[in-house]
DNA sequence: GTCTATACGCTGATAGAC
DNA sequence: GTCTATCAGCGTATAGAC
């Protein structure tokens, strides 16, 4: 219940601007008392974003080990990040800012499991490319343009519950993978 | 001085976390001597932000005026985000997550040029579909995934700068337009 | 577990001397 | 314009009664 709060206020107004006792009254209690459940605000924070890191990195981790091909191994990702989004929406919402307000050494965990997580999405780009399932563009700028819009996706769905994941799944297949064009 | 100060600050750290003292260091002077040039530390958030979406307005406002097609105004507005993102990277930066932090009315009026922004540009993605010129895409999804990779394109490019903003916009729009495939 | 009371550093901002 | 001194309020967190 208090990570809830805390992920839904951090998502609205940022961690900075969300006080314990912001926390508290969405709780229902007063902020003092949440001293009795956690050590500090600081802990919501990494409880909320290093829990979201190692369910993206074990997600990856069972993509890769995987036998799939590249370009399978490509939409498993697309279809992580769809299920990550709506199962925890707020805290997957987290990730494209609030990670600066950790404090080390969590901050330097989750960088580096960051850094794992898109040098493996690169090698997958990669290798649909040399499998001839990708034409021949410029991965890191691939990587860059598919993680935007997964990324911001949590932001994206809140405004828009009215679609399924299936759906989903396929029109953010055919936008990225098929293009516009 | 102060405003490009604040910005990189407000980028690196956050507003809420950036203290005057924080600036005032980076100017070079004593907190309380910034109170000679600006009224408030809100009033620095609203000159970038507010300055920001109104150059983005003004483009929007040039490429919906201009005479060409619906795709070529898409490629404009293209070029549009990679020209700022290049001139203000750091202002630029701030409109992903910094606007939570806008006192009324300048957040009402900076989240109404948002929405005019989007719309516009939805209308443009969609006369690009009509045109012919791209698939029958979600307009709406395409318009998500499309404002996700240029709204992030500050961060990205702060640790790419070796590229060109032709070679970017080229990638980019080989990524977007004629996607991975 | 809950609460009230409190410590105390830091914040944005002001006053006033130079 | 700059500075030093200062204020009032809020922030996280703790102590201790119940």
């Amino acid at each position: 219940m208090i990570l809830e709060t805390a992920a839904a206020l951090f998502r609205d107004k940022g961690f900075q601007a969300t006080s314990m006792k912001d926390i508290a009254v969405g709780v229902g209690v007063e902020a003092a008392s949440l001293y009795n459940h956690i050590k500090s605000k600081q802990e919501l924070l990494e409880q909320l974003l290093l829990v979201i890191a190692d369910r993206f990195t074990a997600g990856m981790t069972d993509v890769t080990a995987s036998s799939l091909s590249p370009k399978e191994k490509f939409e498993q990702l697309l279809r992580l990040h769809i299920r990550m989004t709506m199962e925890h929406p707020d805290s997957v919402a987290l990730i494209n800012s609030e990670w600066v307000h950790l404090a080390e050494p969590a901050r330097s965990r989750y960088k580096s499991l960051e850094s794992a997580y898109e040098r493996d999405f690169l090698t997958i780009l990669k290798a649909c490319i040399e499998a001839g399932d990708f034409q021949q563009v410029d991965p890191r700028i691939a990587l860059f343009s598919t993680l935007s819009t997964l990324r911001l996706l949590p932001i994206w769905y809140r405004k828009n519950k009215d679609i399924s994941p299936i759906d989903l799944e396929k029109h953010i297949m055919q936008c990225l993978v098929d293009g516009l064009r």
